[in-house]
Parts: structure tokens; C-alpha cells; sequence
RNA sequence: UCCCCGGUAGCUCAAUUGGCAGAGCGGGUGGCUGUUAACCACUAGGUUGGCGGUUCGAGUCCGUCCCGGGGAGCCA
């Protein structure tokens, strides 16, 4: 019976013939018998197989090399050896699938991330990049089941959308259009003729349709791709990811800051007790200071910071910025990381910006100078959350997209939110990547996602 | 997109002032009856990112392009 190599090393009891399946990481050869290392993906840790010469399988043991999958029966024993409780005696063993040692690229030895990038198809097979994607499953399926107990619909908003002008960055473009052969012609685009009829992109956030079925079904999130053209090469951006957006009815901004704080401490929390191992990976190969990070912002409220504050508190330090500190003007990320990395050394939430600053969606607050707006920064990773309490108030809507020198046409069924049975309501972004990278300390975006969208890059 | 740094064997990196291109790991071959980053011996492996220039001579200097990293902007 196949049984997976998780469950064969956590087994209380010796187990007579059973069989696993997975790929050769290691292979120790002596004369007359040799040690495999076997990892299925179901953990971290191998299963080690002894195999005795004689066995049937064993006249190819020298095609059974790093990487190559091979399906091995025997018995579950007690292992003499150090380093591990459980080991297979083989009885039989079938390979499966050569792995070529003179051009298959992965080696019994350490790889720089760089390297690896470059063969994004095989990381998943190295003990980090595995235990990263196990751990990304894992806070996948918390994302659900955090909702889904609250109470909240997990709703589908669409991916292609007409409305060039969201306001989050640059959009791209989708067509059917035959691009070459209009150019061939010299002629001018013209999109009525297009798919839809009019220009079409990929959505930058699900949020204006969530404020929809938000005000229906009251609390309500969405988990899906997000799609940014902007011609970002930093660690932490990527033209694809995905945002998880809750949007709730009935709700401020307090409650809105409230619920971003708990989402992250209890996605952090799921994945500690559900992933053990595979974050031991982390506190002890990537980052020596992760776990006590992950305590501290466990362990204690997000800081709540209104922007007037967060500016007075940089104008007072003795710290020099690159960038001027000044009402009205946006903080830089050196303003960002002093905050949160030196001032008050844990996750803080900065509310209430200047609305020149920010979108039009956000709610106006009574000194008519500042929004509803939230960002949550967290160590490390800068930026994590954005979000805000939506303008619910028609008025003051429409005045605003007007004033930003937006279309009241593009967006009249928003505008419709707020002629029917208008409710406050707010919600906000978290970038899935960016929480994982919070979560596991590892500090490029690229490494945290299988096959990663950047700038000029679109291989795999 | 802008600024800085880098690109040498499959991988990680050396190479003095411009003067014979090297090591460790990995690979191959042989050895070894309990290994676990296995061990011991031997061995192969190079268009020094591409193109052009300076020079008696370029891995090294200059120009340009490509790629990677770090920082900035934009943001999730």
C-alpha cells in the first residue's frame, strides 16, 4: 500500500510492506548496498531507504541518481543509525524517471536564490523553496477558513474589467485584437471593434465590485490574481499576485483596522501551529531573528497612528531624512521603516491622510481635510495593507471623482451604491506575497510565488 | 524608469600594476558492509555574459548592449 513519507515518519509502529513514491535527493553507495534519501513533497524531512544489493531493482541503482523518482516497497523499521527514527528496508525498488547527474541542476549542496530563480521550475524540489510553497498552501486555506468562520462570502470578482481609471497604478491592457496587421496597415486602433467594444485591462483590484456584494450580502472578501503594469524592480512588487480584499458593510474604519490586525496575527498564528517544521526552516536558515518577530507582533496591538502624528513624531527626531517631512506630502519608505523598525518596533497602522494624497473613494472625514484611509506597515516588508473606509455619502462621491478628474459616467453604477440604501462600509488590500515574505522572512517577493511576473520577464 | 554594485568551470568564488585562468563543491572512474553535507584515490571540465575598441599582450582598461543584485519612485 502507498503511503506518503509524511506519514510513514510520523508512524507510531513498525509497518510491513509498504511503498513510497518521491524523488532521490541524496544517494549514499557503498559496496552491496546503498542509502537513499526519498522526499515526496509531503514534508520536509526524507525518508531514508536502505537498499541491499540483490533486491529486484537494484541492477539499475546507478541510474538511481540525484533527482531521478523511483517507487520503493519494503518495511517501515526502527532506524540503528542517528538522525532519524523510522527507515525503509527495501524490498523492492522501480525507478521510474532518470535524472541525468551531468546536466540535471540541482546538487547536494546549498544554491544561491539567484540560481535558483533561474530554474523556477525545479526550486520546488530544495528543501526551502518546498517548505515555502507547503507553507503558502497552508495560509491559502487559513485565508478561507479565517473568512468562512467569521462569517463572511468569499465572492468572484472579475479579472477583466472596462474601467480604465481604478486608480491603483498602471493597467495592462487585454485585446483580441490583431496588433501585428494594424500596425501593418498603419492603422488606427479603433476598440469599438474590439472584443468588447471598448478598451479593456486586467483588474487592479477587486474592491469597487466587492463594495457591491458587500452592501448585499453585508461582509464579504475576495482572494484572488491582481494584475500591476507598473515598471516596478524592487524586492517586494510583482506584475501578478494576489490580494486578499475583504469589504464589510456596516463598518468603519476602527473596524476595518481592527479586522487587518487580526487577519495577520491569525494567518501568522495557522501556519506556526499547522507548518512546524517547515518554519524551523526559516528561524534557522533564513532569517535568526524571524521567530522573535513573529512573537512580537503576535504578542502585542498594532500601533494606531493618525498621519498628523506620524508626521510630528518625524519632525521631532533627531533622525536625518533624504526626503523632507511636511504635512500634505507622502511618506517615503525611509519614513515608513523609521517608524515602524526603530520608533515603535512592531506593525503600526497610519490612518486618516491628507485626501490629497489619496483616492477618491475614501471617505472624507468632518474636518474636510483628511480621508479614512489606512496603511498597515509591518517590519521588513514595509507596506502590507492599504485600505479604507469608503465614501457612502452621494454628494460627496460624486464631487470627488469630479474633482480628480475622473468620468461620473465610467463609474454610475458606483455612484448607484450610494442613491440605493447607502451604508458605511469599509475594506481594505493585503498583498498575499507580501504577508508570506512577513511570514517566512524571505526578503525577495520573486521567491515567495512559483513563477514570478516582473518587468521583462515572463519565462516558465 | 533613475542611482550604485556585479557577471570567470554545472554551482560558490579566487586570479597582485595589463603578463601562463585556479580552488572548493558537484560530475565521471575505481575502492569501501550502516551511511546521513558519507569517506579515500584518480580524473575530465573554460568563447572569463555579447559585440566593438585601446595595447606587443585584456578576466583586468574604454564604449555599448544583455542579465542579476541592492537602493529609490509607484504600490499589495
Amino acid at each position: 500500500m502507498r503511503i506518503r513519507i509524511k506519514q510513514a515518519l510520523n508512524s507510531d509502529e513498525p509497518k510491513k510492506n509498504i511503498q513510497v513514491m518521491g524523488w532521490v535527493r541524496t544517494k549514499r553507495q557503498s559496496k552491496g548496498f546503498c542509502f537513499l534519501e526519498i522526499n515526496d513533497g509531503s514534508n520536509l524531512k526524507n525518508l531514508q531507504v536502505i537498499v541491499d544489493e540483490g533486491i529486484p531493482g537494484y541492477e539499475n541503482v546507478d541510474e538511481v541518481n540525484t533527482g531521478a523518482s523511483v517507487s520503493i516497497s519494503g518495511d517501515l523499521v526502527p532506524s540503528p543509525g542517528k538522525g532519524q527514527t523510522w527507515e525503509l528496508k527495501a524490498s523492492e525498488i522501480l525507478l521510474i524517471g532518470v535524472a541525468d547527474p551531468e546536466t540535471y541542476p540541482l546538487q547536494k549542496k546549498r544554491h544561491s536564490d539567484e540560481f535558483l530563480r533561474s530554474i523556477a521550475h525545479l526550486r520546488p524540489r530544495t528543501n526551502k523553496y518546498g517548505a515555502l510553497n507547503r507553507i503558502r498552501s497552508e495560509m491559502s486555506f487559513a485565508v478561507h477558513r479565517y473568512f468562512h468562520d467569521l462569517g463572511f462570502n468569499y465572492i468572484h470578482t472579475p479579472i477583466l474589467t472596462g474601467s480604465d481609471c481604478e486608480g491603483a497604478g498602471e493597467m495592462f491592457q487585454v485585446t483580441a485584437l490583431d496588433l501585428d496587421s494594424l500596425a501593418a496597415n498603419g492603422k488606427k486602433v479603433n476598440f469599438e471593434q474590439d472584443f468588447f467594444g471598448k478598451k479593456a485591462h486586467l483588474t487592479v483590484s477587486g474592491q469597487l465590485s466587492a463594495e457591491n456584494m458587500a452592501c448585499a450580502l453585508g461582509d464579504v472578501y475576495t482572494f484572488g490574481p491582481t494584475f500591476r503594469a507598473e515598471n516596478s524592480n524592487t524586492p517586494k512588487h510583482v506584475a501578478e499576485f494576489w490580494m486578499i480584499e475583504p469589504e464589510m458593510a456596516f463598518a468603519d474604519l476602527t473596524d476595518n483596522m481592527a479586522l487587518a490586525q487580526d487577519l495577520i496575527k491569525k494567518m501568522i498564528i495557522h501556519v506556526r501551529r499547522e507548518c512546524p517544521d517547515d518554519m524551523d526552516l526559516f528561524y534557522r536558515f533564513v532569517d535568526k531573528e524571524l521567530e522573535a518577530r513573529l512573537d512580537n507582533i503576535i504578542d502585542n496591538d498594532f500601533v494606531r497612528l493618525p498621519y498628523t502624528e506620524a508626521i510630528s513624531i518625524l519632525q521631532k527626531t533627531g533622525q536625518k531624512f533624504e526626503f523632507p517631512v511636511e504635512y500634505g506630502l507622502d511618506l517615503q519608505t525611509e519614513h515608513e521603516r523609521f517608524l515602524c523598525e526603530k520608533h515603535f518596533n512592531r506593525p503600526v497602522i497610519i490612518y486618516n491622510y491628507p485626501k490629497g494624497i489619496k483616492p477618491f473613494y475614501m471617505r472624507v472625514n468632518d474636518d474636510n481635510e483628511t480621508v479614512a484611509a489606512m496603511d498597515v506597515l509591518v517590519p521588513g516588508v514595509g507596506e502590507l495593507v492599504g485600505g479604507s473606509q469608503r465614501e457612502e455619502r452621494l454628494n460627496v462621491l460624486v464631487d470627488r471623482i469630479v474633482e480628480t478628474g475622473l468620468s461620473r459616467d465610467d463609474y454610475w453604477w458606483y455612484i448607484d451604491l450610494r442613491r440605493f440604501g447607502t451604508v458605511p462600509h469599509s475594506g481594505f488590500g493585503l498583498g498575499f506575497e507580501r504577508l508570506l515574505m512577513l511570514t517566512t522572512g524571505v526578503t525577495n517577493i520573486r521567491d515567495v510565488i512559483m513563477f514570478p511576473r516582473t518587468p521583462k520577464v515572463l519565462e516558465f
